[in-house]
DNA sequence: GTTTTTGTTGATTGACGAGTCAATAAACTT
DNA sequence: AAGTTTATTGACTCGTCAATCAACAAAAAC
């Protein structure tokens, strides 16, 4: 019974599906039938839709900087000064969210993708900028000319602090990888002082 | 002309290969013919020395990890002190070996295995639990208490750091990437004095 | 000098998977 | 009502690849 006006929902639905089974086993080694029985279509409906599995995963990638990209803002929206809206992006990028199997699998094979795909690259480049262009705005206030040196920093604790939080055993604790990052900048900030 | 005593030779030669066509693909999607065919051999051959394709990967991270650690090992036998120990460690982790296009494509495929291999992981954990232990050493005379957690975060940082610079585009520059740690450790220290 | 161990490979198996195609059908257009 | 666009899938193509096997050869052991 083909309804019109398919096409958003079926991609939707198969953006979803593939970061589900990327983050279900780890790798990039999921087949389309995979993602598509998920997404409760046959495989040559999600080829029609995508043209390729790489778009389905370029796509998917997208999909996961967006969902990044809003809960970042939706905490810069409450923030109050520098130092609150630089603790709110900390935050976000160790909320929960950020630690759901499927997003952890989507980043860490994201690195490896950006290797190598031009578009996985560009795409990396773009929260790349986004974060570091949020980190400034709270930077420059407290920190002058050390702004863009700090945010560079920051920018490489943050991720280096999710890594090593996803890939030990347990479960992840947000708040404390979160309070690393913090530590950091608070001990840069005094630093400044002297 | 089967000689005979061509096993470590032969195995030898499959994981340098295997770490080649990694770095050379950017992933885990390498086939074993094509690793056998760069190690000069058939890919039976490389069936018969290891079995499967999993245990040539993991050979080859205990390769990788090895190097790592003799590096570290070496530079630590010049140090003198406390924060030259430190100083050494940090810059071995960001020698230029360490950003060869084979080493660094091993090191991103590792953190992706290490998801969902345990093997790979108990070796993650191993190449965390040397630096760790190595920081301490240094860091315990110069921060007491406080050893402990600074060894996390520079752990972190010196990943997250790694991590950045080997994704950006444009040749790696490790001492730049060295400078971020070592100002994150001589910020740390610091603090302490407060 | 025969048997066993070690080294070696071409050929094969068996499975799987990306992408294509032809066909079916409902819904819009004119 | 005829034609076009959109939705949908089962079947198929074509390729790949991990792993196995049978066979051959040299060395070592007995």
């Amino acid at each position: 019974m083909p309804k019109v006006g398919m096409e958003p929902i079926r991609k939707a639905a198969l953006v979803k599906a593939t970061i589900v089974e990327i983050g279900r086993v780890g790798s990039l080694d999921v087949t389309v039938s995979q993602i598509a029985k998920r997404a409760g279509m046959s495989s040559a409906l999600a080829h029609h839709y995508f043209g390729s599995k790489e778009e389905m995963f370029l796509a998917a990638m997208r999909h996961i900087l967006t969902l990044y990209g809003a809960e970042v803002r939706g905490a810069l929206a409450l923030a109050q000064g520098p130092e609150d809206r630089l603790r709110a992006i900390i935050l976000a990028n160790f909320s929960p969210g950020n630690f759901r199997r499927e997003v952890v699998g989507a980043w860490l094979n994201f690195w490896v993708l950006a290797q190598t795909v031009p578009q996985a690259r560009r795409l990396l480049r773009v929260y790349q900028g986004r974060l570091r262009s949020n980190l400034l705005t709270g930077l420059r206030p407290l920190a002058g000319a050390r702004a863009e040196a700090l945010a560079e920093g920051l920018g490489a604790v943050i991720d280096g602090v999710y890594l090593r939080e996803v890939l030990k055993s347990g479960a992840p604790e947000g708040r404390a990888a979160a309070d690393v990052a913090l530590n950091y900048l608070e001990s840069q900030l005094k630093r400044h002082d002297l």
